[in-house]
RNA sequence: GCCCCCGUAGCUCAGUGGAUAGAGCAUUGGAUUCCUAAUCCAUGUGCGCAAGUUCGAUUCUUGCCGGGGGUACCA
């Protein structure tokens, strides 16, 4: 089974410019079969794509190739007919040639690319913005960590990961609500209690084996402190010899509750502090009050998809393709995650979201199935749930790896993180790689404020322009920061753009909204790194070839029209991701 | 054993059913009287192996090899 089993029906719009030359050549097809070149018939599905190759030309199609089969003719004699049928209306095309083994490359105008930066200028921090999603209700759910430590590197890359695959379906024309499910009951939340009640009791001097399944951090000694601190005088935290302490239940629950409330605190500071915030905390124990799970596991055995075996209550996901069946209720009464996790997921389906994403570390890929199933067992469609898995972070300084143990409880945590390379860096390089590849943390070039950090490559573009502008103002080119913005009143002579760097430049620009549907269908928020730094790596060259503020004052003008475009292009983009733009540096 | 991810340049990784597979780092050599050198330019015998589908496969399928992660009445 597929992991990301994705809807595939959200169609792309393409660019306009794209769209423009399917039209044309669909149209010289009609043309072709009208006038006898072609047999008449349906034009088979083909594609107009952006070839690797400038000498290729602007856009190139297929379309005699993928006509070979039924036309029974060789794909170069289809094109052939077809370029011989071409209308140009618009008068968009500069030539046409045909290639390769059938190739029909689309060379355009230079004027036909001009609107573009007029439409960005226009558009702004709209430029981008698309309704692939038309209004879909999406759930996207992530970090979810449990509230019983602090937030470590792979939550910040899980973190990175579903705020910016949040921003990008948003943009993307979906509706969008970001999630953090709290697993503040069972046995992890006990075991939090118990750490902190028997730090207390060691504090007032028992002596106290202190178990390896406990939280062994020493924050756990820091809410201890502060429990001690605010509840000392509760009769139930006085140390009583007579009992143990591991059996003192009432000190243990409150501890838990206490010490889960703190740390969730931390929680939600430094995912804050890291730039990201969510819609809804959602209560697992919520669930439990309100009966819901309860309810979900008898509507459930009233399908008689959940049994009874061996004193425990099993839940039939093998018929839905998972490996085995599960178990929901252990044969002590207890039950297990899964049952409050069918129970969640339910929930989310009927709080109407037509779609619902999660983000889970790659070690709980084994859950996707179990899952699906219970989502398919109630009706749902399991295609509307996925789950992006987000491979493992391998954190090093200066090429060796930091070790991290969680159980001793000494790891680098996201916060020492953020306050040691930055939130920008940091979130940057999480979405410098596809999540299904594990990722090179190394915090020294993370802070390295050189060519090597990717994050400042890109921040110095939007920079750079920011102080160009500014230098306008000061000459008297433009009267305000403003003035580039307001484009009704102002447009420069753009066919004064006409080097090579700038025309490429352009087009780049011009295939940022197909990029950003392409970041939304596959949710991968990397695609929006990797155009960043091409688009930032085309601009750097043309700055370093031409000046863009000169004597010549028409010139300047347009010049300034293009680089405040791609301004606004970098802002788009690096907000997407959740990095700053600045404007000086 | 079974499941998931990965295998592309010395290193870290993008990418694609098509026409000459890219970037950063590293190496070596250059560029600043000039809008920020946090920059640019030059420099490369690479798609793990083997079958299959296809007009065409690095891309899709299967098998194998190698690395990582999972495989509880744990979370």
């Amino acid at each position: 089974m597929m992991t990301l089993n994705l809807r595939t029906d959200y169609t792309s719009k393409g660019t306009p410019m794209k769209n423009r030359v399917r039209e044309i050549i669909l149209h010289a097809v009609e043309n072709a079969f009208a006038k006898g070149l072609l047999k008449a018939g349906t034009v088979p599905e083909m594609e107009i794509e952006t070839p690797r190759h400038d000498h290729h030309g602007d856009f190139s199609s297929n379309v005699a190739m993928v006509s070979a089969s039924v036309q029974k003719m060789a794909p170069k004699k289809i094109a052939q007919a077809i370029v011989d049928s071409i209308e140009d209306p618009g008068g968009i095309i500069e030539k046409m040639e045909i290639a390769g083994p059938g190739f029909i490359n689309i060379f355009l105008k230079k004027s036909a690319w001009y609107p573009l930066l007029t439409a960005i200028h226009h558009k702004k921090d709209a430029f981008g913005r698309s309704d692939l999603g038309q209004g879909t209700k999406v759930q996207v759910e992530f970090v979810s960590a449990n509230p019983t430590g602090p937030l470590h590197i792979g939550h910040g890359r899980g973190a990175a990961v579903g705020d910016s695959v949040g921003n990008i379906l948003a943009f993307a024309g979906f509706d969008v609500e970001k999630e953090y499910y709290i697993n503040d009951s069972g046995r992890q939340i006990r075991t939090l209690g118990l750490s902190a009640w028997l730090r207390i009791c060691e504090f007032l001097g028992q002596d106290i084996n202190f178990p390896e399944t406990c939280y062994q951090g020493d924050y756990i000694r820091d809410i201890a402190r502060e429990i001690m601190d605010a509840l000392g005088d509760v009769p139930c935290l006085k140390p009583d010899p007579s009992l143990d302490p591991g059996d003192n239940h009432e000190a243990i629950s409150m501890c838990a509750k206490f010490a889960a409330e703190k740390i969730l605190r931390g929680i939600r500071e430094d995912l804050s502090d890291f730039g990201v915030t969510f819609d809804r905390w959602f209560s697992e124990q919520s669930l439990y009050d309100a009966g819901r799970v309860d309810d979900v596991i008898s509507h459930y055995r009233s399908l008689g998809v959940i049994y009874e075996k061996d004193g425990a209550l099993w839940f039939a996901t093998e018929r839905y393709g998972d490996e085995k069946d599960r178990v929901v209720v252990r044969n002590n009464g207890i039950t297990t995650y899964f049952a409050s996790d069918i129970a969640y997921h339910m929930d989310k389906f009927h709080r109407g979201f037509n779609r619902v994403i999660d983000v889970w570390g790659a070690d709980h890929h084994g859950y996707i199935n179990r899952i699906k199933a219970s989502i398919e067992a109630g009706g749902g469609d399991p295609d509307n749930f996925n789950v992006i898995l987000v491979q493992l972070v391998n954190l090093l300084r200066s090429g060796e790896p930091v070790a991290m143990s969680t159980r001793s409880g000494e790891f680098v945590t996201l916060k020492d993180i953020v306050k040691e390379v930055g939130r920008d860096a940091a979130r940057f390089i999480f979405l410098s790689r596809s999540y299904d590849s594990g990722l090179d943390f190394d915090l020294e070039v993370a802070k390295q404020q050189t060519s090597e950090n990717p994050v400042y490559y890109v921040q110095y573009v939007h920079a750079r322009i920011c102080a160009m502008l500014l230098k306008a103002c000061e000459q008297s080119l433009l009267t305000g920061m403003d003035q580039m913005e307001d484009i009704p009143f102002f447009t420069p002579h753009l066919l004064l753009l006409c080097e090579p760097e700038e025309m490429a430049l352009i087009k780049l620009l011009a295939s940022f909204p197909h990029v950003v549907e392409k970041a939304a269908a596959t949710l991968h928020p990397h695609v929006i790194f990797t155009y960043l730094m091409s688009l930032a790596s085309r601009f750097h060259a043309y700055y370093n070839q031409h000046k863009v503020i000169t004597d010549h004052r028409e010139l300047s003008l347009a010049r300034l029209f293009l680089v405040s475009a791609v301004k606004i292009v970098i802002g788009n983009a690096l907000g997407l991701l959740g990095v700053s733009a600045p404007e000086r540096m």
